[in-house]
DNA sequence: ACAAAAGTGTTGACTTTACACCCATGA
DNA sequence: TCATGGGTGTAAAGTCAACACTTTTGT
């Protein structure tokens, strides 16, 4: 997935053959005997749609219904796989990115899988530092507000973003500014993440363990 | 899992042949073609093991390196299942539960399976209503206090335990009060849950979405 | 000077922990 | 009446959303 355009996006690749031809379905295929489910993933988004700029892939869920293909049984591991909004992969012709909001009709029960990514994804953006991953390597509090904004799907204020991530030490500012816009305003400043790899940073919003005495 | 004789305990299985004979696993087994993997888990449980009384059974998450075990491949998608501290199923006798914090010598890589469980299983206590799942259907404040105790690995307040879970609905007194032990002291008032099936009870700690005006 | 965009200060609402205190019972 | 365990009141700390206000730029 991707904040593109505003809005959260999926890559989704149109099936050329039955069964359910002209629909569209996640990327992914076979697990070879010689590597385990995340490395498949990653071969087959790099092979297949290019997309190598892969910041975070989590597992999401097996989906093994009996019927949930026609044919042979066939038990599916979905991984969620977020790409940061400053690389534009050069997909090949029959597949597309769309928005999640706006999902054409998909094959078998992709569309479901989808759901599960982005109600994971808006959960994480709140107790992890999860953003890191949609953002590019430098952004201002206005570009970052976008990104949430479009992830979550609803309008998140700029101000108290930087307050949020700021107490968790999870943003920094790089120093530089960018140049105003045509219109005038003052230049904004330039943050990146302090942290690369995803964290939980709000664990225990109740229940905390007790106090550790200092002293 | 369970919480008995105050701890979190997990039941295992001995192994009676090779590989990894005498080392310690998770009950399992073969997925069938016509079930899904809750179902399957769910009837080896029953078969295996007699545990019929799993009050939430969810995914934990599917492991797949190449050389987990030795011979032919094989994908295994963990699950954890809870069972209220109150019941006692009976086991066979090449299965015991054991103390999550002193697991014996375990098979494969049961044990990385385990400590996911019993992370999953203390996050979870403190944004939704899981305890339910692992209390008996009615409960004093103190024994809920010692199976959240048990779970989480540190000391609880009752008295916060219960604020906590009172505003957020979940917790109801049946009316009822319990006999003082022998050494006296006030009767104490019995509870139970509100909602049988588990819901997350925290959702969104930061980034809330924007107040819905009221009028 | 004014509009525009970015950033800061501050307030009020809400949670949660910690702890002092009160209550009900058996010996 | 005292010890014991259960339960309530309350204060202090912390977090967060909202919003007014200030800063910095271009025209």
């Amino acid at each position: 997935m991707q904040v593109r355009d505003g809005s959260l996006q999926v890559l989704l690749w149109e099936r050329a053959q039955e069964p359910d031809v002209h629909r569209w379905a996640l990327p992914g295929g076979m697990l070879r005997l010689d590597e385990d489910i995340e490395h498949s993933i990653r071969r087959q988004l790099k092979e297949k749609v290019d997309v190598r700029q892969l910041a975070h892939v989590e597992q999401l869920a097996v989906f093994s219904a009996p019927d949930r293909v026609p044919g042979p049984r066939l038990v599916a591991s979905a991984f969620l796989g977020l790409v940061p909004s400053d690389n534009d992969p050069e997909v090949p012709p029959d597949t597309r990115w769309h928005p999640v909001d706006d999902l054409p009709t998909t094959a078998f029960d992709h569309e479901s899988i989808v759901r599960r990514a982005q109600h994971r994804l808006r959960s994480k953006l709140s107790y992890t530092n999860i953003g890191f991953a949609l953002a590019p390597p430098a952004f201002t509090m206005s570009e970052l507000r976008e990104i949430y904004s479009a992830a979550l799907g609803y309008s998140v204020s700029s101000t108290n973003l930087q307050r949020v991530l700021s107490r968790r030490g999870l943003l920094e500012p790089t120093g530089e500014t960018t140049k105003p816009g045509r219109a005038g305003g003052r230049p904004a400043a330039l943050f990146h993440f302090t942290v690369r790899g995803m964290q939980v940073t709000d664990e225990f919003a109740v229940l905390r363990p007790p106090a550790a005495k200092t002293r």
